[in-house]
DNA sequence: AGCACA
């Protein structure tokens, strides 16, 4: 029985379902977050036209990343809503490119009325210009942080609530949540209006954050903000 | 429910 839809493997998954509440940038930023636990993101696509609202595209490196990405995260909650998932039906432009088959030309069976949508979010996607990392694999200098400097906290024991560092100014609790509540035990993402770039986040005890520590240390929601996670000052 | 990407 195939859960799929009878439709072949990809590596490009399609994701239904998703609140459309949520903004695209956002949303592209968290599904990244999400899925690059199963291996190199190439591309993430969502659109906001009617049509496309509510579904986004991951491209992977590599099948078996999709492949493990269809099954494992199938209902997952994302922002509320169980995520439905399947394999996209057609491959991804960003793998046509690196094949060398990638001919723009070929896509004559686009109406006018498409061609009206796109010019009015054109603007938007301007200024998402760096948007994730899959793009933009900057190799100059490795990650030269300005840690917000939280005093002397060498030597914090563990302890559940991680104190998260380093996260570009946009993010959200939300996106946080996302992507911590994945481990067992995670309570809540708090973050403070008057300080950007920090969070903290609460798990049951401090054998489930350090956990979470572990998996998502130096998780990179744009290729310039590895986070530093360390344990809250109690 | 809905399969795109300049």
């Amino acid at each position: 029985m195939m859960l799929t839809g009878d439709i072949p493997p990809n590596q490009t998954i399609y994701i239904k379902n998703i609140n459309e509440k949520i903004k695209k940038e956002e949303l592209k930023r968290s599904l990244y977050c999400l899925f690059s636990q199963y291996g190199r993101i190439l591309d993430v696509v969502a659109l906001k036209t009617p049509k496309l609202r509510g579904q986004a595209w991951v491209c992977f490196s590599e099948l078996t990343a999709a492949s493990n990405a269809v099954r494992q995260m199938q209902g997952f909650p994302f922002y509320d809503k169980p995520m439905r998932i399947q394999y996209a039906k057609t491959k991804s432009d960003c793998l046509a490119e690196l094949e060398g088959i990638y001919d723009p030309n070929a896509k004559k069976k686009r109406k006018q009325e498409e061609k009206a949508e796109r010019k009015k979010y054109a603007e938007e996607r301007q200024q998402s210009a760096t948007a994730n990392g899959a793009t933009t694999e900057s190799n100059g200098a490795p990650s030269s942080f300005r840690h917000a400097n939280q005093g002397p906290q060498e030597s914090v024991p563990p302890n559940n609530i991680l104190f998260i560092q380093n996260l570009p100014h946009e993010t959200t609790s939300m996106m946080l949540q996302v992507l911590f509540q994945q481990y067992p035990g995670f309570r809540e993402v708090r973050m403070i209006e008057a300080k950007p770039g920090i969070a903290f986040v609460e798990f049951e005890d401090d054998v489930q954050s350090s956990m979470a520590m572990q998996a998502l240390q130096g998780f990179k929601i744009t290729p310039q903000n590895p986070m530093a996670i360390s344990y809250a000052k109690k």
